[in-house]
DNA sequence: AATGAATGAGGTTTCATTCAT
DNA sequence: GATGAATGAAACCTCATTCAT
């Protein structure tokens, strides 16, 4: 049976629009935005340096365009969380946490967080529609699940929306570092540890009874 | 009675050297470094162009001694915390968190943790070295405290270095938040809240007692 | 009755490279030479880019075609005047200023003499040709009038050749000032006015006899 | 006796903005606009590239300084043509035409007006202005003057303003031409004849009385 | 005949750095 | 110490032209 052409393998030749965000991604977390050359990404794309203009604008736009694909992958991911679960909101969080999170630490989307903040100054347009749709979304989900919880009974009556601040800040922080210091921190960091410590301290930290990890 | 030389009177001309530092902490801040014209710098601090060049041989290391002075800063202020306490862990905890912190969210130096995550990747060596001199040590203090309290009983056995890690990190992330979307933030976040709000999940999630606000 | 292939009728889709010659000419006008691009003109005439090189080997070619057709438009003008006349020399005079040449200042052709001025630089050997062709020829076929007149008794000895000069650069400079300042122009200028005064001017200039309008 | 430093000789080395203007207006003339190179232009001049962008901060910026200069200069030239004269309207108009023109037709301004017209689709602005305060003045003075021999008697009744449009045109446009095609001129074209012509044309169309030359 | 994606030479402009004064 | 005019490498971007389809 035949495929319409626009199916493509994984590993196919994409158009050059594609091949040029990806190169541009990839270019743009190494070095950032002012010490990618336009030539550079247009190389690594495989095309022409004019190739670039034919596709977006100005080099600011095509950085747009990076950004913005990454918000709708994160966003996507966001929302497939939301889909029905069982069992305790304890198990849900802790799974949240560990499962996706650990995911998402080596996705293409947790070095476009690290760039956004870096390129926030000279996008502040962008830096604040990211922020607000990307991390502002994965707050209200997290801040949901966690009234849940109080909801149940599981959790004790806590700010709800400035506590789910707190976890993805602990979260974004270290993804951010870890992009910012790849060498440094490969050899003493264990992010494993590093999730597991969180959700122990969070759970203890919203459980309506005793911290369970430590009580005899 | 004689003043050392580098004692001066707020209003006074300071050298051009210190000048200099200044307005281009100012201004990598405002733009970031690649934005920022050496130019500009001069400009802001009243001297010509060529004047940076006597005290800096290029552009990067005076970014270098930029964040050079911006470390030696922020690290006498760590190290002021150590200094002797009474009372429980906890109140030592929280009041390094509430009074400290929130000192440090508007001071000069906390712009320069964002600087560094964004030029992280053209600047790798400040930028561990920052890491780990001035967010480490931070660190290493924190745990010492928790470590304090895990030892007197107060709080249950928890891992004293990664949770460190997870309150400093849900701290700074906000921090960098705040200096990279200023305009946007204001609106709709209250620092305070959010102080208070961590510092209650990290109580109760530390101790070894129940969650103190809620539960009986 | 067979027509010729190059009678076409008015709203009828012209050949690709008559809709080419067309746009070309209006964006040359309205913008010169170099300011115009391919793909611009190729969209103006509502084809594709690739679509100009099959019929023009480059932009150079295709201003050649453009000033071309346009010397080969207003020589067939020029030769129209020629055609017999009857009456005093003096009133083909005036009538060949007054309504040949108040015809010609709107027409497209008078836009080709400023475009000519604009890019002789570039072009010398159009240029030339175009200054030969057809103002050569303009200046020939006003000087041979003048010379009918001379011949006649009606004017004066006169240097017909640079007479004639005189009298089209008048005509001509005014035709490049309006095609230059379209805007400006249109308040405080009257083309009529200006006609009636130079064939005033002119034929008062050339007579034999008192100045007609004045002294009795 | 010592002279200021700012007093140089016609071939001492001018300032490098002098020496742009310079520069520029040559290369503009031989080239127009767009086909001049700011690097030609620097390399004329004899100053590198960036220099030119510390005197003017885009290239058309530069054309328009360009021109600047050339109108404060025409319009000087113009002013001394009003002062003091004796003798006829006649003689002064002859004169006017005769000495001063023929003077100003190889002057660096006259080449001015034919880029004026080059370029006046890029530049709307400068043109109208060009032809307002320059050719607009020119036109003032010389409208000044035929009103005298009107009012004196000596020439009829004549709609000064529109003469005067038309004998500035005449002459306007053969420097327009002559800066043109230079080349293709210098062969049977004869200024001095033009002017001449053009002289007793006017004078004769303008006269209460018969037109001299012919008359026995 | 027609397309339009792709090319790459070449242009304008920026800015870190130098150096004679 | 201080200046600021000058430099020129290097970046972004344009657009005439080509060519596989």
């Amino acid at each position: 049976m035949n495929q319409p052409a626009s199916e493509k393998l994984a590993d196919e030749p994409q158009s050059s629009r594609d091949a040029l965000l990806d190169a541009a991604l990839e270019l743009f977390l190494e070095q950032g935005f002012a010490a990618t050359r336009v030539e550079d990404i247009a190389a690594r794309a495989g095309v022409s340096k004019g190739t670039v203009y034919l596709y977006f604008s100005t080099k600011r736009e095509l950085f747009g365009a990076v950004i913005e694909s990454g918000v709708v992958e994160r966003i996507a991911r966001a929302e497939d969380l939301a889909a029905g679960f069982s069992g305790s909101v304890t198990d849900l969080l802790a799974t949240m946490l560990r499962d996706n999170l650990l995911e998402f630490w080596d996705s293409r989307s947790s070095g476009i967080l690290r760039l956004i903040v870096a390129e926030a100054k000279q996008f502040p347009e962008l830096a604040e529609s990211f922020y607000g749709e990307v991390t502002g979304r994965a707050r209200q989900l997290l801040a949901r699940v966690l009234q849940m919880g109080v909801d149940r009974g599981e959790y004790r009556e806590i700010d709800v929306d400035y506590t789910a601040r707190c976890i993805l800040n602990a979260l974004d922080f270290e993804i951010v570092i870890a992009h910012s210091l790849e060498r440094a921190r490969e050899q003493d960091f264990d992010p494993q540890r590093y999730i597991e410590t969180l959700i122990d301290l969070i759970l203890a930290g919203v459980s309506a009874k005793p911290a369970q990890g430590s009580s005899l």
